[in-house]
DNA sequence: AAGATTTATATCACTGGCTTATACATGTAT
DNA sequence: ATACATGTATAAGCCAGTGATATAAATCTT
């Protein structure tokens, strides 16, 4: 029951389109009996190779113990292992399996597909318009990473 | 360590896009202590007003003992409240408090300022490019509630 | 109008995924 | 060599979800 925003006129329009787009995509995402951290880590893994256990907590803004459970789980179901390190014993370097890879590749056709159909339901100008925007907001996904990370 | 998506030339490439729009902007959500489905919930009654147990937890896609649990912590935590509903005696109306419209606002208002600096720190191009698409996004969300309810 | 069925919510037992606090092993510096 | 720092693991506990089931109210059937 809330009037719309009045504060910042422009960025907290943007805010708040962007904040239901945010809840939209949410609903949009296959789960595929894994956690929003653990896709995502896999997403990581998968792009940037292997990763240090520690690398992987900083990254996905959990905690390290939260961290090393997740990667037992991930090994337990065979979509990643640990490995160790020979430049520093004490450190673990978690990397992806084939079976995760797929599972990334998996998810993300769904996801494609899932988002296909909607933007199929779109107007042709609509479908412009947010093509347009895509490398600004890729930006602004960088933005986001350099302020999360500071 | 997957090559860039081939299938659907276009939509695979916003999917993509939005994909990594959706993991910068969970990070950037305060979490202020609720779960996300605390938080949906929260703002759908909100903008809605009171709402059946069985419709929110149709729309916030979880089970329903979920969601009676999630009105419960809701109650003790004085955001919302449990009401009769008298056309139907089996039902439960919940309803949001002061309290927790004003947990949403708060949450919208650090949100917002959240974005705005990182939006501040993007060229006025790419700002006006992401203002320019928000229309179509908002089409899209809409879309997106479409797809999912059917 | 009685009984059967459906609908709305609640309860129970369980699991997953997170937290803090702490332990332990390896690396680094003095 | 001793002390401190770093990387990971373990332990205990909480929160938030699940499926199975119970209970109460509404609806249908005859």
């Amino acid at each position: 029951m809330q009037p719309v925003i009045e504060s910042q006129p422009e960025s907290a329009f943007v805010a708040f389109g962007l904040a239901r787009l945010y809840d939209a995509l949410r609903r949009l995402a296959p789960r595929m009996g894994l956690s929003l951290t653990a896709h995502s880590t896999l997403k990581r893994l998968d792009q940037l190779g292997p990763q240090r256990l520690s690398e992987l907590h900083a990254a996905e803004s959990v905690t390290q113990p939260a961290m090393t459970q997740l990667v037992t789980r991930l090994e337990k179901d065979g979509f990643a292992v640990r490995g160790g390190d020979p430049a520093d014993r004490r450190a673990v370097l978690v990397s992806i399996t084939e079976a995760g890879s797929a599972l990334v590749e998996q998810r993300r056709v769904a996801y494609a597909e899932a988002l296909d159909t909607v933007l199929a339901s779109l107007s042709a100008p609509d479908r412009a318009a947010i093509i347009a925007a895509l490398p600004a907001m890729e930006r602004l996904v960088d933005a986001v990473a350099a302020h999360t990370t500071t």
